[in-house]
RNA sequence: GCGAAGGUGGCGGAAUUGGCAGACGCGCUGGCCUUAGGAGCCAGUGCCGUAAGGCGUGCGGGUUCGAAUCCCGCCCUUCGCACCA
């Protein structure tokens, strides 16, 4: 029999698909349109075995579509700008966009390869005058409507890059792209003001009820909404200091306030005598890499300014600080130091000596007591003991753990036995000192002073000690009370005390705002879009600054701003090239220098699924009309890596875009599906670097014989842990590879790829391909439609098989897209129709159908076996023009079943019965009860109990 | 530290609604074929046990006739955020 080769067959339906036409979508006809989107890919190289799992799986997807009887949109691009292209043209001193393009032909050289295919007539490339004219646009109408500004801010550098990055780019302190350590630099920059759409990206997370929940969350968390209050403190100069804070309860334990370094009032506040150290301080914390400003086991640093403000709740006195842990660029970058109630402001206080005042009561209501050995007379012990209190000895000292109400008691007996000059601390809902004849509470900063003045007094050797935080900070026992995070009681909090926790920040709020001292107020931890970068490789920014007239936006009809056509580019980009700098301006036609700036590639990316509908429009970046039936995309796949990024930025767009009035829906993607990588090992020597596996022998270096490293990482060709779909195809196929790709795990998971595994999906299309060739000659005319019931045991069996897998092939990819057990469900499928083969010739209309049916069922997987097999059965039209099978409920049901019979638990027995007694409960149970290997087992027994599951199973507990 | 997802054979994974745990594939074992096999085909394969049987979904508890699945506590892994006031 002819063997299965994929060389000869693939090849020969590698251009028929899309001949035919099948994947041309019919733009005007939105009737059963179905939009489904790739992310489009960064043309860097060459694809590999990695990249299948996003466009292979989508082809499956599509082509399930197609065969449903979908009107599909499928189009493919490229985000072709950015900095690999640059960097070569520096390097290799070849063009950016030749080098792109050759990318490009690689890369549809090798999706054509796989059998990928979509609606080229529809590819675009943001590299592309055509493209980047309408991301220009974009830039302008974001401009106009006072979505897109100039400003100078503190902005993140990457010395590697050349360049600014995003907020968005710079992952714990490092450059994304490059992991260089970021700088800060003050710069003036283009911003995209996504902060405005904050609340909306946030609310409308709600609605996206297609997208996982981890991409939401993730969303939410970098949005970072945080409500509370905004509380004016006044410095004794008489300027305000606006605070933010989610935890106004706490205003009345306030005993300092912090300003970011480079806050602007720091300058003016410094008393002449903390000049100097200020400035030290301020440069020491301007030379912080982010990396180290952000390491988190970092002690607090900071410095007083000598200068003093008023608590407006209480009118206490209150010093200023600078510390670097407070952050300009987030709420007021000022913060109010409540170290009773905040962990980070606790270590402050505690390293400077600044005051702790208890302001809500700890959860539960506990309280702690420790004497010192000799503190006390004798018979505390046991009077304690005797009073029920819950006490300690260590070493002639004492514990107490008083629960919530017994603080009095406890107070007015530990009196009677301290002795003259000795104290003792009780730590709980406030904090108090008790002295043999008087009780101090720790409640103020005045009463804070007393209190420590009062134990100084008596023992001298107390005199370093600066603060009761500290004195009660050296009783290891008291440790974990004098600091919680926790919402409660208000306590020492003047007019508010006794207010309970779940009413203490709405309170506060009211109460603040009735005195004009501060307001509620909402924060984000979401930052404007930094969209300026200075390189050459990117969409140049419209705009025009002239002498006379200020910043002036180009013109729309004047639109691209083309790239200069250079033979060199500088590693300052436009900046370098006076040419493209020089020009008039629009306004007064004077002479000007346009912006030097191109935008983040992000922009790019950020609309490029509203370009599909209409690509070659050069009137306008997108037909409203045609936008608006074909959007939002119906699926978009891509991987989580752009959960925030991309995703935040094209729902930012797309928001602005609606209110704008040019598109009239306001998400983008209706549903989202992020697919894992797929990870192989990777092998670093410590001095070749990384050695591509094919190479290691052993677990060495081929170079030096040093022991490798090993990593199981995502494919990357920089780790040159890459499988290369090119050899994959050469050697088993492009359905092979498909299969595998497919079939190696839930496809939102990371999985190892892995060689033996593709060998099985290899066997597994050998052995169809000889199954179906065998059949063959005896079915080929056998066209009669089945006939169910003249079918035997077997054949009814497989029938019902068949009607099965339909089923779940149907409900996965309308579903979940678990395609990998819709693949496992075709292989049982292949498995039950050889084992009716084996048993007898079989009824050859079943034969036929089975079979028919699971080409059909596979071809998604696997489109190259599958149209030949189906050409030879003769069907005459292709795969893609026959519909989906469909499957008949009647198919399902089964004449007889298998009922499992648990006694206690256990499955005892399993029974054979006619399905119309398995699905009555009253005789199943009978049947279940009567059957013989039940009765064994029941001997002896009494029966308590029967459950009857119908179709399911018996369970049966007896005694 | 906070948040989320996850933990099932030797491995990837299945069990979608509380109802037969381990589908399907890999690997392994045995056999066949072969000059040979890193090819192919057939059979077996959760663990312990000769067997009867027992034990099994990270660990400990709970709910239930019945738990991988639900609840409580703990451990581990991965991811995201991380001095965000």
């Amino acid at each position: 029999m002819e063997s299965y080769d994929p060389k000869l067959i693939e090849e020969k339906w590698r251009d028929f698909w899309r001949k035919r036409g099948f994947f041309k979508a019919r733009i005007t006809d939105t009737k059963r349109k179905f939009y489904y989107l790739n992310m489009f890919p960064y043309p860097s190289g060459k694809l590999h075995a990695g990249h299948g799992r996003n466009y292979i799986l989508g082809d499956a997807i599509t082509r399930f579509l197609i065969m449903r009887g979908y009107n599909i949109l499928n189009p493919m691009g490229w985000d072709a700008f950015g900095l690999p292209a640059e960097n070569a043209a520096i390097e290799q001193g070849v063009h950016p966009r030749d080098w792109t393009w050759r990318n490009i032909q690689e890369f549809k050289r090798q999706f054509r390869a796989w059998g990928v295919e979509y609606d080229w007539d529809r590819e675009i490339a943001t590299c592309e005058p055509e493209y980047y004219r309408w991301t220009q646009w974009l830039f302008l109408k974001l401009y106009q409507r006072g979505l897109a500004y100039r400003a100078e801010a503190d902005v993140n550098f990457c010395p590697d890059c050349d360049t600014v990055l995003a907020n968005e780019q710079v992952v714990a302190g490092r450059c994304e792209r490059c992991g260089a350590p970021v700088q800060r630099r003050k710069l003036v920059q283009w911003f995209f003001r996504i902060t405005a759409y904050a609340q909306r990206l946030l609310d409308d997370l709600e609605k996206l009820t297609g997208w996982p929940e981890r991409v939401r969350l993730m969303q939410r968390n970098w949005i970072g909404r945080s409500e509370g209050a905004r509380v004016t403190f006044r410095a004794e100069q008489g300027d305000p200091i606006e605070v933010f804070t989610t935890r106004p309860d706490t205003l009345w334990g306030v005993t300092f306030l912090v300003l970011a370094p480079e806050h602007p009032l720091v300058d003016r506040l410094t008393s002449p005598d903390r000049r100097k150290e200020v400035e030290r301080y301020r440069e020491f914390a301007a030379r912080q890499t982010e990396v180290e400003r952000l390491s988190t086991e970092r002690e607090k640093t900071g410095v007083p300014i000598g200068a003093y403000a008023e608590n407006p709740v209480n009118g206490s006195r209150i010093p200023i600080w600078i510390a670097d842990y407070v952050l300009m660029t987030y709420g007021t970058g000022a913060v109010m130091g409540v170290p009773a109630h905040d962990e980070r402001d606790f270590q402050f206080a505690l390293k400077f000596g600044l005051p702790v005042i208890p302001v809500i009561a700890p959860p539960g209501g506990v309280a702690k007591s420790y004497l010192r050995g000799g503190a006390f007379r004798e018979g505390l012990p046991a009077a304690l003991k005797e009073a029920g209190f819950g006490v300690e000895e260590e070493g002639g000292s004492l514990r107490v753990t008083l629960s919530e109400g017994e603080k009095e008691r406890y107070i007015s007996l530990v009196q009677g036995y301290l002795k003259p000059g000795s104290w003792t601390g009780v730590v709980g809902a406030g904090w108090q000192l008790v002295f043999p004849d008087r009780v101090l509470n720790v409640g103020s900063l005045e009463e804070e002073r007393a209190a420590l003045r009062a134990c100084q007094e008596l023992d001298p050797g107390l005199g370093d000690v600066r603060t009761i935080a500290q004195l009660l900070w050296g009783v290891e026992f008291y440790r974990d009370l004098l600091f919680h995070a926790d919402y409660g009681e208000m306590i020492n909090s003047g007019p508010l005390s006794g207010t309970p926790g779940g009413e203490a920040i709405r309170r506060t709020i009211s109460w603040l705002e009735a005195r004009g001292f501060g307001r509620h107020e909402v924060t984000y931890r979401l930052r404007d879009w930094l969209v300026s970068r200075q390189r050459y490789w990117g969409a140049p920014i419209p705009m025009i600054h002239c002498p006379r007239c200020g910043v002036v936006p180009v013109p729309e009809e004047e639109l691209p701003v083309l790239l200069p056509e250079v033979p060199f580019i500088g590693k300052k980009g436009l900046a370098d090239i006076p040419e493209f700098v020089e020009t008039t301006c629009p306004r007064c036609g004077g002479p000007a220098k346009r912006d030097t700036d191109t935008m983040d590639t992000f922009v790019d990316s950020s609309w490029y699924f509203l370009r599909y509908i209409s690509p070659k429009d050069d009137r306008r970046p997108f037909d409203p009309e045609l936008v608006n039936r074909w959007l939002p995309v119906d699926l978009y796949v891509g991987g989580v890596e752009h959960a925030i990024l991309h995703l935040l930025y094209s729902r930012f767009i797309t928001k602005a875009l609606y209110d704008m009035g040019y598109i009239s829906f306001d998400e983008p993607f209706r549903r989202l599906f992020t697919q894992g990588m797929i990870t192989y090992p990777a092998y670093r020597c410590p001095t070749h670097h990384w050695i591509p596996p094919s190479q290691v022998e052993e677990g060495r270096c081929p170079h030096c014989g040093a022991e490798l490293e090993v990593q199981v990482l995502a494919m990357s060709k920089s780790k040159k842990n890459v499988v290369s779909p090119d050899e994959l195809i050469e050697r088993y196929g492009a359905d092979t590879e498909r299969l595998y790709t497919l079939f190696m795990g839930p496809p939102e998971r990371d999985i190892e790829w892995s060689e033996e595994g593709v060998r099985g999906a290899w066997r597994f299309l050998t052995r169809l391909w000889g199954l179906v060739l065998g059949q063959l000659p005896r079915i080929r005319e056998a066209r009669e439609p089945v006939d169910p019931q003249a079918l035997d045991e077997e054949g009814k069996g497989l029938w019902r098989k068949l009607h099965l897998t339909i089923k779940k092939a149907t409900e996965e990819f309308e579903g979940r897209l678990g395609v990998n057990t819709v693949i496992a469900s075709l292989m049982e499928l292949t498995g039950a129709l050889s084992g009716y083969l084996e048993r007898g010739p079989g009824d050859p209309r079943l034969v036929r159908a089975v079979i028919r049916n699971l080409i059909l069922l596979l071809s998604p997987f696997t489109p190259f076996i599958c149209e030949e097999l189906w050409s030879r059965l003769g069907e005459g039209k292709s795969v893609l023009e026959t519909p989906w099978p469909e499957y008949d409920v009647a198919a399902l049901q089964v004449g007889e079943v298998e009922i499992p019979v648990q006694i206690n638990g256990k499955v005892r027995a399993r029974l054979r019965l006619a399905s119309d007694v398995a699905s009555d409960p009253r005789k199943l149970e009978e049947a279940a009860l009567s059957a013989q290997a039940v009765q064994a087992r029941l001997s002896g027994k009494e029966v308590k109990r029967v459950i009857a599951v119908p179709g399911k199973l018996v369970s049966i507990v007896a005694r």
